[in-house]
DNA sequence: CGATAAACGAGACGGTACGTCTGGTCTTGTG
DNA sequence: CACAAGACCAGACGTACCGTCTCGTTTATCG
């Protein structure tokens, strides 16, 4: 019996998500963020927070999930090639403003503690891994891809410009240079001579 | 006058670095390292270590350069594409130990203090950086790497499969994946027919 | 309609009695026994125990009157100052074990909470303080006790060295010494030629 | 090096008295008096306390001691007899008001507590039994005390009505109670054809 | 004998306080 | 005057209970 209570997880994963928008003055980090806040900011017990989330990092995962609406879907309605462009020009186009912020610091918080790492890669990156899996063995289907490649290792290679540059921060992340990489990659950096 | 006590210093960063060994019992991440640890590990005082260092981050960077003495050398006396894959090859080995964790970690911090990501790129990523640049430019005039494109982009696209599996754990490095996927890169994932 | 429930009722104070219990391992002060443990203990919802007690002391002192079988009786057959005497030395027993213990620790209780005062007296001390004044007073009666004293002056002050090593635990309790005060008191401790 | 503040230590202890003070809104008693109030009193942190005190009836035995000013002389001028009088008699005035709130409390924390107990008879009591067992020797050289009896005995007599009243708030303590306690105890309550 | 209202177990909830820990600053000698 | 020693304020940690509050689920009369 004793049934939990909508309102206060609500409230919670809100508080969360207001705390780490650096929108706000005073925008918090991952790691600067405390329970005790997020329990004062919810008007909610920690006792509270603690039932239901066994890690500061599990309850921002579920926030960072709870936000991610704008989703980066990948269409099926275009060639795979294209669909695969859109996507990683809009992935690019999201991780340049807070949520960016807020996956390169879960990214972080996995580098200390093997259970975050889990459930980070379980709940967040699996999901997103296979459905673009699919997308590259479509683009093999449609012959535009080589399938003499396992696809794991093709979306690596596409897939880890971006987050180099969500990490490093050297330069600025975009649709464009998302374009750019992801061209660079179909092509090929070596001259043809070199074949 | 008095002046630093080289002494002292030396403590510090060899306390600094047993803690963070992994191959120690109960081996320290740098989140749960602290500068009260060390200070009792090193046998000098907070103040002492406050003094020179500003933040915790800074102290590992010093010690981690410190210690980092196997370096991966880029090699000048074979063409610069088999330089190529020596240097990502030695990479990929470097970073498959606790060195890697170590990296990892300090590129965690780096998501939590612009001030970290600072001293983090101009001390480590910076000189690397013009090394492969340099490296890759001579590729360009042996004439095995395109040169329609930035050095830049074309050293992203080639290191950041490396620091993607670093980071995210998903499988293992060595020196036959850094490779496959060197070549990946150089010879392109798209089907001839797509060009 | 629906009624208490007898079982829950007796749970609840066994479970009590139980975790008080010194001779059990891991004894409870009543400082530290909760109701929580108690309720967990009993197999009962909190809600029933507060349905039914308005405080823990109050539920200790139910306790303590529910187990307290081996009362210490009044004898009426037998000289008043040979009752009196009989009387001290069976409390001073019991109050030499772990009975002793809980009724300090209720006093304790009294010490903090004007309502836990008003209760221990009215279902505890008055009862006895009413047994004990009659028999003072067929003391007086009997021609063994002064009637120029008000029966509860007397009472006061032979009972209170009784529970002064109660609750000051300097030496033990027994029924020696608490003869040794009885006759103290009744021959008082001046010299004759002090009068 | 590094030694304990002064300033620090004065503001706890005057914290805590105030806070205690019967004579505030909203008085707590020891029970409710919580260290973390404490601290927020005395704008001091609960580490500082922690550091000092390995309890909180530690802490306030030394509140207590250290506003115990207005002792209870025992004076050596007069007959002991009247020195005795007078003693018992400042003792039960005091007793009256907030301190004797506050010396209840204390012996009820004893009940909990046997380290508690401990620290309160060798710096509260042990100091004024030492006092008290002097001048009935006093007395009994004095001739105006029997020296059959062990003073011990004799003080526990003696005190014990007191602390009884102080205890179980019966009726009101003063002056005047202590006195006829004083004059029934040396007098004896049996009738002088009971010997 | 089936409706109904209480008592019940379960346990979530907002709170308070616990005692411990670390961060970063400040103070006090020592060499 | 750099240093060790370590006290200090600040505040988060995760836990234990508090007393209140739904929730269904017995259970025992009463209509």
């Amino acid at each position: 019996m004793a049934v939990r209570s909508e309102q206060s997880h609500r409230a919670i994963l809100e508080a969360t998500m207001m705390l780490l928008d650096e929108r706000q003055p005073e925008a918090l980090t991952v790691q600067r963020l405390s329970i005790e806040r997020i329990a004062k900011e919810a008007g909610v017990s920690k006792t509270t927070i603690y039932r239901w989330w066994q890690s500061k990092a599990a309850l921002i995962i579920d926030t960072f999930l709870d936000n991610h609406v704008a989703r980066t879907p990948v269409r099926e309605d275009i060639p795979a090639l294209d669909a695969l462009r859109e996507h990683l020009g809009s992935l690019a186009e999201i991780y340049s403003g807070r949520e960016g912020r807020l996956v390169a610091q879960l990214i972080a918080e996995c580098q200390y503690d093997a259970l975050t790492m889990n459930e980070f890669k379980e709940r967040f990156w699996l999901p997103r891994s296979h459905a673009v899996n699919s997308l590259i063995e479509r683009a093999m289907d449609e012959g535009t891809v080589r399938s003499d490649l396992a696809p794991e290792i093709i979306a690596e290679l596409l897939y880890a410009p971006l987050y180099f540059r969500l990490l490093f921060q050297i330069d600025p992340l975009d649709r464009d240079i998302a374009s750019r990489f992801l061209t660079a990659g179909l092509e090929g950096i070596a001259t043809r001579a070199a074949h």
